[in-house]
RNA sequence: GGGUGGUUUCCCGAGUGGCCAAAGGGGACAGACUGUAAAUCUGCUGCACAUUGCUUCGGUGGUUCGAAUCCACCACCACCCA
């Protein structure tokens, strides 16, 4: 199986510009491809890893990728299924995002000799003329075609600025530079993406009466039509920092039965007929295809010893052992003694289980908190200090515990 | 620039002078049931050493014994006209 048809059976094409033209470039290496990424965060998050999923797939194959990283366009802020406008981010957290985003795709995409290439638009969108780029690229927009535009779509009714509306612009240009620049034939993309991407390929036909393509990748929607990769408190960033190899884990760890199936496909490297095998799997057994998607998606991302770890944390505790190896810490100091003792209120709130005194009483109530393996039914529960020389784990609900050590 | 409507606790959304920490729904959290799933049911959802207190309803000032609710000004958003 080659690669295209790899991707189409992985799930992952969306939309294509010209199929056979395509497929044709990607199953024969010659595709020099770029892929852009607005720095509006310090760290990558699921769907980026998506995206660069689908640059290894195809460097594997023989093709030349470019990771772009939007420096210049998240000035601009792509308003592209959007229902507000985007919060300016000022230069210098662009920039530093920049940095952000450069030291983490390295580890995924291989840029040495020339394998790939990483450009940054700011290179050549910042020091762009205004009027002298109204001459070059104006007369090839239709301002009419471009309200018809489904990403605007969500944004006829809440309104859109002149600033975002210029953004498919700038991305049409970048196109237009990376086909002349190297020789950049292809272009992918999340689906939101795909009218900024027809506008490049427009551009580029117009203005140099060349041929480029554009493909869009399949969004990551679980089985309730909602963006997977997002918790309440946020996005599930891939740096460790911001969301450790253990809840990185357990994310994955924890989707639905509906769901595995597809992530398989989309978003590990195991080969389809092992995931085909799996399809026949029911109930309880899923749980295994969870557990093995939650493992090669935490090697992938923070290596096989992380991995591992997080898997072995999970098993220790969702089977009833205790076992702090691995496990969270959470640090109590001096302070949150009183007369040598610390109620379960101070821990529960020190540990950051929960946000406040009045959060963590009513988990003491409710039934939801214990202390190795102990309910705590009483909310004026206390330790001495000695309690904390050896393990002391603290569990709040089924899945949110800590192991607590003094100072 | 002119006009109209709007800004409420995580989100949607009720509330138009005291009975408001603020209806209802969603979400989140906890419990039961389970498979670390889904569905369902129950509880809970501003803060604080719980019957009391404190801080909230875009911002600032004002009226009043008392304001999310009334007045003034400002800011932001949407729509219509130019």
């Amino acid at each position: 199986m080659q690669v295209y048809e790899e991707l189409v059976a992985r799930g992952l094409i969306a939309q294509v510009t010209d199929e056979p033209e395509i497929k044709e470039l990607v199953n024969n290496g010659k595709a020099v491809f770029y892929i852009g990424f607005d720095p509006t965060a310090d760290s990558l998050h699921v769907g980026h890893f998506m995206a660069l999923c689908l640059m290894k797939r195809l460097q594997m194959a023989g093709n030349k990728p470019i990771a772009l990283i939007g420096g210049g366009t998240a000035q601009i802020g792509d308003p592209s299924g959007r229902t507000d406008m985007r919060q300016m981010m000022t230069t210098e957290t662009i920039n530093h995002n920049v940095e952000c985003f450069k030291k983490q795709m390295s580890r995924f995409i291989d840029f040495s000799d020339d394998k790939a290439i990483l450009v940054n638009n700011a290179d050549w969108l910042m020091g762009l003329n205004y009027v002298e780029l109204l001459r070059e690229v104006g007369p090839h927009f239709s301002v009419n075609r471009m309200l018809t535009a489904e990403c605007y779509k969500q944004r006829m009714e809440k309104g859109l600025s002149f600033l975002e509306f210029n953004y498919m612009i700038m991305q049409s240009y970048d196109f237009y530079m990376l086909y002349q620049k190297y020789g950049c034939n292809m272009q992918f993309g999340g689906d939101d993406q795909w009218s900024n991407m027809l506008g490049g390929t427009e551009l580029i036909r117009r203005k140099l009466g060349g041929d480029a393509y554009a493909m869009t990748q399949v969004l990551l929607l679980n089985s309730e039509g909602k963006k997977m990769g997002k918790t309440q408190s946020g996005a599930v960033w891939l740096d460790p920092e911001k969301t450790s190899p253990f809840d990185f884990y357990q994310y994955w760890r924890n989707v639905a039965d509906a769901d595995v199936l597809k992530c398989l496909r989309m978003l590990t490297f195991l080969p389809l007929e092992e995931i085909e095998a799996m399809e026949k799997w029911e109930g309880s057994q899923l749980n295994e295809a969870k557990d093995i998607l939650a493992f090669e998606l935490t090697k992938l991302v923070h290596g096989e010893e992380e991995a591992s770890k997080a898997r072995d944390t999970s098993k220790a505790l969702f089977s009833g052992a205790i076992s702090a190896e691995n496990m969270p810490e959470a640090e109590i100091t001096e302070e949150d003694f009183r007369e040598g003792k610390v109620d379960i209120l101070t821990l529960l709130v020190s540990s950051g289980l929960t946000s406040s005194r009045g959060e963590a009483r009513r988990a003491v109530q409710q039934n939801g908190v214990s202390v190795n393996d102990e309910k705590v039914t009483d909310p004026f529960t206390a330790y001495e200090k000695n309690a904390f020389d050896s393990d002391f784990v603290l569990k709040k609900g089924k899945k949110n515990f800590c192991k607590i050590v003094v100072k």
